[in-house]
DNA sequence: GTAGTAAGATAGTGTCGGTATCCACGGATG
DNA sequence: CATCCGTGGATACCGACACTATCTTACTAC
């Protein structure tokens, strides 16, 4: 197929895949003339890979280099494409300052979950850190390490069931595809689920409280 | 305190202040002369949220706008406040077109968990439904009501406890505090807990299915 | 008095993620 | 065979966003 059609395909502005072409997110395509390439399916699920990433998960176009660079090595093992991605697409630039204990914290969570697979450099927990250091500075709110145990335990359900649930005898790309697309698509239901949550539960507290006269 | 110690104690660049005093985000100080205002705790509070809000839940400064219109109507109750809150704090413009069949299937999940206090014109809930059209469009992954029940069973684990730990005797202003900030930053520690949990599930599999040799 | 800084207003900056324009030309169309 | 639409490729431009810098006036502490 020609750009146009690909660009129509995915539903995306045809200057929009121009600009992605440019950036390198997309590879060229073959051509076949002075003006003239062609695109195919892999181009097409690759587009809406990336347009999933920006507009669900709010990737930064920069990261995205990142990511498609570590899913086009094919000699790169599966799971060590996911660590790249996992280090790159979860939100925030956040670098900041962290108190000491924070990173003693995230550890014995890890521990206690027997996460021990988790490798020491992940950006991940890194910012988990951070996080826990923002919630144990001023303010309200404050997370221990039972806190953050039961956020983990809950977790764990999550990603012990979303990481059954890949077909690990698909090829590689299709392994992955799913995994990224999965991890950040779901990981926004969940949130919105969880916010749907919050509102009925806390609907339900509020009549509680204050019950309607008569 | 001046406006100076006030960015400084929050630890936030004083011509940001001013950006937010400008933007109506934090109120003004009680002027004690023609060049003079004072601030007091609750403007640092207010301040602190504000950053906690845009950094860590990365929310445009106009959706702030919303917020603090809400929080500091001293008239309208916490759960009505929330549910402002709700519809504007969680991320992405998104309107996207969605499949018919997603209204229901949500409807379905919601159903299916109770929740009935939802509001029908929830934010979320359509939110939501546009996600689901997108899982169910074209490409690998793919969103029945059972698999999106599964995940509002975990996400009801959490609201059901984040509710529970709040704190319904203390005031207004603290009460809500405490909820839209906890909700901010502990979904952003939930969706880290979440990564680092599949990082180690699938490092596992990954162990199983390629064994070292030897 | 005089140096320092406050408040307040106005204008400018950098980044990000696209859009728009331009060009030269090849393939489809009548 | 003439035309003209649309292509690939390059470059320039744009609007939103979140700040940031400057400038002015005047009080206040020394």
């Amino acid at each position: 197929m020609l750009v146009s059609e690909l660009a129509e395909r995915a539903d995306v502005p045809l200057a929009t895949v121009k600009y992605y072409l440019r950036e390198g997110l997309l590879p060229a395509g073959t051509t076949t003339g002075p003006r003239r390439a062609e695109y195919d399916e892999s181009h097409l699920r690759r587009l809406r890979v990336l347009r999933l990433l920006r507009e669900v998960g709010g990737v930064p176009v920069t990261s995205l280099r990142e990511v498609v660079q570590a899913l086009d090595d094919p000699d790169l093992p599966v799971h060590d494409t996911m660590t790249v991605v996992a280090d790159v697409i979860t939100a925030q630039p956040e670098p900041a300052q962290q108190r000491p204990e924070s990173l003693a914290i995230v550890d014995a969570v890890l521990a206690a979950m027997g996460w021990d697979d988790v490798r020491q450099e992940s950006v991940d927990r890194q910012r988990l850190a951070s996080l826990v250091s923002l919630l144990n500075g001023p303010g309200p709110l404050g997370a221990g390490i039972e806190v953050l145990t039961f956020y983990a335990q809950v977790a764990d359900q999550l990603a012990r069931a979303e990481i059954a649930l890949v077909d690990h005898s698909a090829e590689r790309s299709q392994q992955l595809e799913q995994m990224v697309t999965g991890s950040v698509v779901y990981g926004q239901v969940f949130g919105l689920l969880r916010a749907l949550g919050h509102e009925h539960h806390h609907a339900q507290v509020s009549r509680e409280e204050a019950p309607v006269p008569g």
